[in-house]
RNA sequence: GCCCCGUUCGUCCAGUGGCCUAGGACGCCGGCCUUUCACGCCGGUAACACGGGUUCGAAUCCCGUACGGGGUGCCA
């Protein structure tokens, strides 16, 4: 048996869709799992010229995921003599014919005959000249039936009457998508068609065709579940987040999103979910992929997501979310970015984070230049309803006067013993970090406290306290 | 309308005739830890769409029904 060779072929839409990504992954997956091949092929049979950024739109997502192809990217565009010469062959032994008649006039001939709606052979006999406007439709057989063996669907039969006369090549002279596909498959070798279930009503037009132009064996084909939202309909750009760009803009990891991916219709054996690709590579079988539609959560993906940065190193999560770090919109002057801060308080910000957007506002006290914009509900309940905290601030800014700001642990137990030494003198609880914290920081939560006091040295802090302790008073 | 596909906890997945009083993960709920929020740990909630068969035995096989989805273009 020779080596599987694979191909995923998308249209260049200016974007790549999740759905689309996803069936990247399964195709880079087989590949990889039975050592074929993994080609890229640009569907770009349309009119529409294929501008190199559509093409970029294409690979760099796929790049990003770490998907890589073996051979391409191909143009379908240019293997059109191709196209072209398969319609004429077909046309020359008499399987496709010329037909120029119009969407409406064909909609009117169904009208006028009671036929249900849809071209019913009218220009089989018609002997029509090509000419500009003139399609060639292929005269599908009118009995019998073909059968997909789909690995993932099983036989799946199509009766033949239920095919129409299909154009093959539209009235401009471009050839469609399904003898493109046909023509393609065959000359590239392609032995097996993974592809979303959106397709698999078009595969016995293609195996007709792959037929009729003698092609021999055709691939195998494989239709995966699709992807749906929470409304259990196909994904689509108008309502759903569908570009993977808009993922990695969201600051999600390729690592994560490809786990998350590979999940959709598929799952371990041994049912650990996250794990390395190299696993998921030599576990991936086609026959075991799921036949229902899959709702692609994004809770399950924050859970992967945040696994995954948990995992990372200090160093690496740092320079993996420094793009949002510095970014113009963060919530902080961007120039009080400081990576050695960002370094020593990472830990605790990656087992705070979803993804790599939110790091900015676990930090941004740390890079700001004072605290003007208190959070009302964390200040009303730290300051206003919290147990005397004008004494708080007041001792804790005396008791740490002298303090040079550089131990961490000395920080904590010379701040915790002011809220001891006043629950023992007043006969109450009293919390002297909730006060600090919201006069540190601007909100009632967030990373540890001492570490990044550290960091903020002994003027910022004192100032600060300072500052909450006078608005105590107004 | 016609054609095609699908149906296991709210969600994703495991389960391919007996190991299933159906397992894991996310979510949710509760508890522990904690002078913040999280993390972590412990526990709980919750499903084989329905009806017929086949079989000693069915979530697993067959048929039907219901529901959901996809396709019905000179888009791919």
């Amino acid at each position: 048996m020779t080596a599987p060779r694979v191909r995923f072929a998308p249209a260049p839409t200016g974007y790549l869709h999740v759905g689309s990504a996803r069936s990247a992954l399964f195709n880079w997956l087989y590949a990889r799992h039975t050592g074929g091949t993994f080609v890229l092929r640009v569907e770009d049979t349309d009119e529409a010229k294929t501008t190199q950024e559509f093409v970029d739109a294409i690979t760099e997502p796929l790049t990003w995921l770490g998907l890589d192809w073996d051979e391409g990217p191909l143009f379908q565009s240019a293997h059109r003599d191709r196209h072209v010469a398969a319609v004429q062959q077909l046309v020359a032994e008499g399987k496709a014919y010329y037909c120029d008649l119009s969407r409406d006039e064909i909609d009117q001939k169904a009208a006028d005959a009671g036929l249900p709606s849809g071209y019913h052979g009218w220009s089989r006999d018609r002997d029509v000249e090509d000419g500009p406007g003139v399609v060639v439709r292929f005269r599908a057989p009118d009995e019998g039936h073909t059968v997909v063996d789909d690995l993932i669907r099983g036989r799946v039969e199509f009766a033949h009457d239920t095919i129409e006369d299909f154009v093959i090549r539209r009235g401009d002279g471009s050839p469609v998508f399904l003898i493109a596909n046909a023509v393609d498959d065959h000359d590239m070798g392609i032995t097996h068609v993974i592809r979303g279930e959106d397709l698999l009503n078009t595969t016995p037009k293609v195996l007709l065709l792959w037929h009729a132009l003698g092609f021999g064996e055709p691939p195998t084909y494989a239709h995966l579940p699709l992807l749906v939202n929470e409304q259990r309909k196909k994904l689509s750009k108008r309502r759903d987040d569908v570009a993977l760009a808009d993922y990695v803009a969201r600051g999600y990891l390729p690592e994560a999103m490809r786990n998350a991916l590979a999940l959709l219709g598929w799952g371990p054996k041994d049912e650990v979910e996250i794990r390395p690709i190299e696993e998921i590579i030599e576990m991936f079988d086609l026959a075991d992929v799921n036949k229902a539609p899959a709702f692609f959560d994004p809770k399950k993906l924050d859970h992967i997501n945040a696994e995954y940065i948990k995992a990372m190193t200090p160093m690496a999560f740092v320079e993996a979310a420094e793009p949002w770090l510095t970014a113009d919109d963060a919530p902080y002057p961007v120039a009080n970015y400081d990576r050695v801060v960002a370094l020593a308080l990472a830990e605790d910000v990656q087992q705070r984070v979803a993804n790599l957007a939110e790091a900015p506002a676990w930090l941004d006290w740390l890079f700001l230049d004072s605290i003007d914009d208190y959070d009302e509900k964390s200040w009303t309940k730290a300051m206003v309803k919290g147990t005397v905290p004008d004494r708080v601030l007041d001792d804790i800014a005396a008791a740490l006067a002298d303090d040079d700001f550089t131990d961490r642990d000395r920080l904590e137990t010379t701040v915790m013993a002011v809220g001891t030494a006043l629950s023992e003198e007043l006969d109450t609880r009293v919390m002297s970090q909730a006060p600090l914290r919201v006069a540190l920081t601007g909100r009632g939560a967030g990373i540890p406290l001492w570490e990044a006091m550290t960091h903020l040295g002994r003027d910022v802090c004192l100032s600060r306290i300072a500052a909450a302790r006078a608005r105590l008073d107004v």
